[in-house]
DNA sequence: TTACAAAGGTCAAAGAAAGTCAAAGTTAAA
DNA sequence: TTTAACTTTGACTTTCTTTGACCTTTGTAA
């Protein structure tokens, strides 16, 4: 597990705490895991960009912070807006988990379409297969 | 015994291990068998592929991984059998609606999965199409 | 009101994995 | 003994992460 993926988890861990928001100063955090400022910035546009469903907030100079907060979702339609043209697995992957931990499918749901929308399962040439499988989450989650 | 064969053996070990899941860096692997990276992926290839009952999942970059789940024996043959090499929408749909009524999947997994491989949401030329779609109902139904 | 310090932002280069593919080498079967 | 299948190897590719130099915005003290 790389220092990305560790900050991810701080800040998921920071979300459950507070009512779907976090807020923190991106010296701090960087300084807790020992990296480089610029690496918060690096997990908060690859985790926590609007596709995953947050929204990231900032003010610089004294005092400065970061904030993430949960886009509140009240419709699966929003979910299928989510999915965009293209999407990978990894994309594929939190899009169902968080319709899964909102009560929106169940875990046979979540399991098979995860399944589904696998780069085994979607077996074609990369350049094409994100597009279809966009295709096919949107298809399946229209479904709800 | 060549290398494939007991790299082969450690991984089916590891999987013994932890809950029929192993998890390794493929270059760490290598080092412990003094062979070249992709001979891990040679091994991966040809004998922990999903007709024999594996799933790989895999991530590069900075702490990468790959990670090998088995499934059950069964599910794999099933799904196997019932999905051929090659599958049409409306061959898809009646194993479905089969599963549903024997009850081994909900109404909500049937009409996703349903969606899922429409040929509306397996947007690709038809030769290739029905190929692409057996392919995702076999690693669906091995989730159930 | 201006200068400075204290944030956070951007971007591209370097690094770290894993993936692909085809050539060369081995082994087993006909 | 030839041939076909399987292994081993390595050069090259793709993807994701880490780092650092430089930039912009904001608060505050002179």
């Amino acid at each position: 597990m790389g220092i990305s993926d560790r900050i991810e988890s701080f800040i998921i861990e920071l979300l459950k705490d507070d009512a779907d928001c976090a807020e923190f100063g991106r010296n701090e955090l960087a300084e807790i895991f020992g990296c480089v400022p610029s690496q918060i910035n690096y997990v908060i546009s690859t985790r926590f960009n609007p596709e995953k469903g947050y929204t990231v907030e900032s003010q610089r100079g004294g005092g400065g912070y970061i904030k993430i907060k949960r886009i509140p979702m009240n419709k699966v339609e929003d979910a299928v807006i989510m999915v965009g043209k293209t999407c990978n697995f990894r994309e594929a992957k939190s899009i169902i988990k968080f319709l899964y931990e909102r009560g929106d499918i169940s875990l046979e749901t979540a399991k098979v379409l995860t399944a589904a929308v696998s780069d085994n399962a979607i077996s074609i040439p990369n350049p094409h297969r994100d597009m279809v499988r966009a295709n096919i989450l949107k298809n399946a989650l229209c479904e709800i």
